[in-house]
DNA sequence: AAGATCCGCAACCGCTCCGAC
DNA sequence: GGTCGGAGCGGTTGCGGATCT
């Protein structure tokens, strides 16, 4: 089995003692106790954490077993960028579910809940820490809706008609076929359909009535230019792509 | 070059849920 | 129905690398 990149090996882990003996390990793990676990779990399975980090021999917890294998170890984790599709995905998902990360997670087969937060917490929530206005406002799902993820269509499309790089394959989730989660690019605009937020209306979209969102408004709000969503010109864009047919909404 | 600051991420903590007894 | 332990979840922290001054 391959482990997966990134292995910290530190000499700084603290211990912590419990009666006079056992000593918990705490901090950052190593590839000793990285190969221990996987082999563990290989020949006895998963599950059952606190008897496994008993007879295992770790001086963990169970629960930080747990997690290092859920987030770093499982074979299926998927680690590098956040893909565009990815992130159309998180924006929608959390608009659909909040902070149920582990809920978000399930639709982003080879991503963990814990990536998908530090994501939000990192990323989103500082653009709307830029904006002045809190992530779960109207004002900032508003901006999102209506500049951000058409931005990021735009790209997805964009990259979608450049020619592959050599080595280009697109990258898709193991389990996320194009089968279950076919989506056809919309020309029109994003519709409250898509992004079922309350109190939310979209300007040439389908709803209609008041409290509508004028674009001049939000490109001045998110200091959005000509040359694009200043913001978010500078996020990642990086990472293989999937085929646009697959992004599931 | 060096110190300060920022940023991303791995890991921990506290809480809740759930099933077994 | 109450208790206990295991599992899972979301929020938070702290470290290390990157960037800025």
């Amino acid at each position: 089995m391959e482990i997966n990149k990134g292995i910290v090996c530190s000499t700084s882990t603290a211990d912590i003692k419990i009666g006079e003996e056992t000593e918990l390990r705490r901090g950052p793990w190593t590839i000793e106790e990285d190969i221990t676990l996987i082999n563990y779990i290989e020949n006895h399975g998963e599950g059952r954490w606190n008897s496994l980090a008993r007879s295992s021999g770790l001086n963990r917890t169970g629960k930080s077993c747990r997690l290092r294998w859920l987030n770093y170890l499982r074979p299926d984790v998927r680690r590098g960028n956040i893909t565009l599709e990815e992130q159309l995905l998180i924006l929608e998902l959390h608009s659909r579910f909040g902070n149920r990360w582990s809920k978000i997670a399930q639709h982003l087969p080879g991503r963990t809940d814990n990536e998908i937060k530090n994501y939000w917490r990192t990323r989103v929530q500082k653009h709307a820490k830029q904006l002045k206005c809190d992530v779960n406002s109207k004002q900032f799902k508003d901006v999102m809706y209506h500049l951000w993820i058409p931005r990021l269509l735009e790209r997805i499309q964009t990259n979608s008609t450049v020619p592959e790089p050599v080595n280009g394959q697109h990258e898709q989730s193991p389990g996320c076929s194009s089968s279950d989660s076919v989506v056809t690019r919309s020309s029109s605009p994003l519709t409250s359909d898509c992004f079922p937020v309350e109190g939310f209306n979209v300007v040439g979209g389908a709803s209609t009535g008041g409290d509508q969102i004028h674009e001049a408004e939000y490109r001045s709000l998110a200091g959005y230019s000509d040359r694009g969503l200043l913001d978010f010109e500078e996020w990642d864009m990086g990472g293989n792509l999937w085929n646009v047919e697959d992004i599931w909404f």
